[in-house]
DNA sequence: AACCAGGACGTGA
DNA sequence: TCACGTCATGGT
């Protein structure tokens, strides 16, 4: 069973995820379902503004190894200290203020940092950034330069999350911890490049990771080997 | 009351 | 390169 296979097997048992969720601040008009009120399942229109560009990416930082609700209300405070609008916004956050927001979020410190570091990138952004420029900023690494460039800018590049390699592992697609790389060269190897597609394997693949990929022993309740029609085309 | 969460970074080997 | 410790809060 290929990648591709699986990511219609999933789409079949899941549905349209609607990622990466906004905020309502942002004038976005975000459909109520899933398990919070900012995801837009099925509308892949997003993000509109800059303003909602933004804040995906301070999203991005903040969810480093932390769990979305806690994001949420971090995202709640800055939004709420006028922070989240636009990166001079939130530059112009005194730094105690900043950390008092984004504390539900955990490590406050050096998150406080990395936002700064940034909404400084963003001021002098033209439109998608390189990776390797987003890479140079503190506080993003691999992941969570992929996560803005797919969610935030529309590039087609995949993100690989801890959920997405135990569940690889799992099914013996992988044999290790293989780096960061090989693991995104196995899904750009296989799959057409097409964004919604990225976007929307990668939220499933999250998804089964919180039912199934969380506590051991891992392992899912999927029918793997079950056909779905091919209700949904993407690329 | 441990354990976990949509990682990144600094360090030493 | 690479394995390991550190960072922090809120939910289960």
């Amino acid at each position: 069973m290929d990648l591709l296979a699986i990511f219609h097997r999933l789409l079949a048992e899941f549905g349209p995820q609607g990622w990466w969720p906004l905020t309502a601040h942002s004038g976005s008009n975000p459909t109520k379902r899933g398990s919070h009120s900012g995801y837009h399942p099925g509308d892949y229109s997003f993000p509109k503004t800059q303003e909602e560009q933004f804040e995906i990416a301070v999203g991005a930082v903040l969810t480093q190894n932390t769990a979305w609700t806690n994001v949420e209300m971090a995202l709640r405070n800055l939004a709420d200290a006028k922070a989240l609008h636009n990166p001079k916004s939130l530059l112009n956050l005194p730094k105690d203020q900043l950390q008092k927001a984004i504390r539900p979020a955990g490590y406050f410190n050096q998150k406080s940092e990395y936002l700064h570091a940034l909404a400084t990138f963003f001021t002098t952004c033209n439109e998608p950034p390189t990776r390797q420029k987003l890479l140079d900023v503190r506080g993003i690494g691999e992941e969570t330069a992929d996560a803005i460039l797919l969610y935030a800018f529309s590039v087609p590049t995949f993100v690989i999350d801890a959920y997405t390699k135990r569940f690889l592992l799992h099914r013996g697609i992988l044999s290790g911890n293989e780096p960061y790389k090989i693991v995104q060269q196995l899904f750009h190897d296989s799959l057409p490049h097409n964004t919604v597609l990225f976007q929307e394997f990668h939220a499933l693949l999250v998804e089964l990771g919180k039912r199934y990929y969380s506590k051991k022993p891992y392992g899912d309740h999927i029918d793997w080997d079950k056909k779905d029609g091919e209700n949904y085309r993407f690329g």
